[in-house]
DNA sequence: ATCTTTATGTTATAACATAACATTATAGAA
DNA sequence: TTCTATAATGTTATGTTATAACATAAAGAT
């Protein structure tokens, strides 16, 4: 696969697709078993079907993964497919699920500037922020 | 319990004292199967007691969960034991382990900005940086 | 003392993820 | 084309993390 159609939805395996439209389709975060349970009868048999497209996909940077839920959402990017994504940052409302990804080149800016002064490389940085969106702050 | 006694390691319960110092002589994340396994002897008998104990030495400010690893790690400030450290982060080497606390004022200030303008109240922040520490970059 | 509430104990099970090995597909060399 | 090596995928089993549900005990209020 070339650099080129690595950042190519059009590219994308059987399963990749079936997997980032289900995904794509709910507009959530979805855990792998539920995912799963959505393709039982499309192909999908166990869950490391899943978690590998899923590994294949966070890898061509069309998914992230939400590390404090434990599940999984497509990019919601304009950069999505761009394979140097490994800062993500997500505000996630604990009412309504909402998950928002944000621009984090401010956040990643500042944090920058510790991570110069420590000597150390990041090589991925997951930035989760839990609390009320605007909605449901009523 | 008193606000002030919150904030004191003095009053906590045996089980907690035994928890935080299984952690504290670790030196490093431990999951709560590891921390049940040198219980053992001790007490713990099921995952529950662990789990339960981890989220009361949570809440009082004591320990942190590390979302990225599942597991549990003291608290490394100055300010340990606040019950207002809803904001965690913390460098993460993948190489060697190391796990480094965070002051995270500069970051969680770029993070604000982007927050307001969203409208979006946070309660609980999560930022972990994975990468290689300064002694792992040879 | 009795009741109520809260915390803790215990068993069972749910939810999330990967190890290990078999099979199939793919690409390159002869 | 056929062989071989490598990578990808399928499949079973199991490992790891976390919580539900209910029982028991402890602490406080009247």
């Amino acid at each position: 696969m070339s650099i080129i159609s690595a950042h190519n939805k059009h590219d994308l395996t059987k399963k990749q697709s079936q997997v980032i439209e289900t995904l794509a389709k709910a507009g959530r975060p979805l855990g792998a078993y539920t995912i799963l349970d959505e393709l039982r009868d499309d192909g999908f048999k166990a869950p490391l079907q899943v978690y590998r497209t899923l590994d294949q996909l966070i890898s061509l940077g069309f998914v992230h993964r939400l590390e404090s839920l434990n599940a999984y959402i497509v990019c919601q990017m304009e950069t999505c497919g761009s394979t140097d994504n490994l800062n993500t940052s997500f505000i996630i409302c604990d009412l309504c699920g909402l998950v928002q990804e944000l621009p984090h080149t401010a956040v990643e800016s500042a944090a920058r500037i510790l991570l110069d002064k420590l000597n150390f490389t990041p090589t991925k940085s997951t930035i989760e922020i839990r609390g009320l969106c605007h909605a449901c702050q009523s």
